[in-house]
DNA sequence: CGGAGCGTTGAGACTTTTCAACTTCCGTGG
DNA sequence: CCACGGAAGTTGAAAAGTCTCAACGCTCCG
């Protein structure tokens, strides 16, 4: 069930790598172009809905990714049902597990996304050729494991309006926007903002609209969220 | 201020490095006895007291290390002065972060440490030329988030009965004791604790001396622990 | 028009923090 | 040997923050 969608449409076509959308910011950043053969090999395009589970954690952690374009979130659950998100993947990430033989994770789709899939074993046995690869690889969970680490210190020991403060700054950051808007589009509703923040619901709700009160931010739609006052969030976000 | 024990006291004589506890836990051992002098003739072996700050957040990022015997926490604070211990490490570990200019962590020595320091740039240098020891790296950086994001569920979703028997569970796991000792002894007092769960140390006590009367721990003395119910203690740990 | 999915709001319950006082442990010095 | 003093831990009461449960509103779509 959980990888139904491996076999849903085609690899892309040779030669297509080199005019990747994420060939400057995958792993492939550290091929020549002459070596992508290897990469391109193994690897097959994927167009994913949102709500799609990309790996489902327990599972046999068979497939490794590369986003091309899209969000992911990276989820760990309680057996209870209580969930949070420990990672949020933009585009140039790598999704799934390497070295690992059960998926730790569930990884779902927020919006609509593209990846580029490789078989894990395929993959580990390519990168043991390309030491540059794995130098990379290695940057990136380094970097990844800081970043998480800062996500750690807020969970831990922020309050609810810290919180969401330094949640809506970093999707400003993070996230790509028509050039001129001055509003953004979350790539999640309530719930999941919840999940990544370790509030409910309701409590997100809450701040959401008493920063709005407080002429903090803008709400134009559903999901839209637009930062009146930024300095003032970077305050509250401390 | 902050690596005035680097001058301390000595390196270590050649050839001890065959010899060192740390020989086939640390990154050296994916050298073999051979190729070891590379390190050997880069590395220091250091012995901190209990308190001893080893990296501060914010210093230029100079050295790293490789743990030999002790424990290290490692902390992110607050402009404020909250503070969250974000990793535990123990023997084998490597202390320090690496391809990184500036450090974002403070490391502070929870008891007698025994280190094996090497100046992060030629540790670098040595590491491109030996795939095999960044291949490893690459491993335990990823085993390190995982267990990273383990810990975030516990910091986002778990109250504090939970965290706190899990974190006993977890101690008994990691750490070292003499033969035949149904307790043990944390590395750590309860504030340091606190800082581990994202709790105060009012909480944390009264968590424990909870756990106590009920008859699922024992605390012979103040940093001694007996587990005398896991399995109840597994059960509140989730 | 009706229903489903999300989001918002309110009230009360529950957990954790805060602040303050008190105890215990332990090393030092009289 | 005991008194002293500091550090660490414990305990209590009140306050603050967040969660839970329940109801309501909005919006999109069939």
């Amino acid at each position: 069930m959980s990888t139904r969608w491996l076999a849903a449409n085609d690899g892309c076509p040779p030669g297509r790598c080199i005019a990747c959308a994420a060939r400057e910011s995958g792993v492939c950043a550290s091929f020549a172009d002459e070596e992508l053969g290897a990469l391109h090999a193994i690897g097959r395009k994927r167009l994913l809905p949102p709500g799609q589970v990309v790996i489902s954690a327990g599972d046999s952690a068979a497939i490794c990714a590369n986003l091309v374009a899209g969000v992911l979130k990276v989820v760990r659950e309680e057996a209870d049902g209580r969930a949070q998100i420990v990672g949020l993947l933009f585009p140039g990430d790598m999704v799934g597990e390497l070295f690992v033989e059960e998926a730790n994770d569930t990884v779902v789709a927020l919006s609509a996304v593209e990846l580029c899939v490789y078989p894990r074993r395929a993959l580990e046995a390519v990168l043991a050729r390309h030491p540059a690869a794995e130098n990379l690889l290695l940057r990136r969970a380094l970097a990844t494991l800081a970043e998480t680490r800062r996500w750690m210190l807020m969970l831990g020991r922020r309050h609810a309006p810290e919180k969401l403060a330094a949640f809506l700054l970093d999707m400003d950051r993070r996230l790509d926007r028509a050039e001129g808007d001055e509003s953004y589009e979350l790539p999640m509703g309530r719930a999941a903002i919840g999940e990544v923040l370790g509030l409910t619901i309701e409590t997100v709700s809450r701040q959401m609209t008493a920063m709005k009160r407080a002429g903090l931010i803008a709400l134009p739609g559903l999901r839209r969220v637009c930062l009146l006052d930024r300095a003032a969030l970077a305050r509250i976000a401390g």
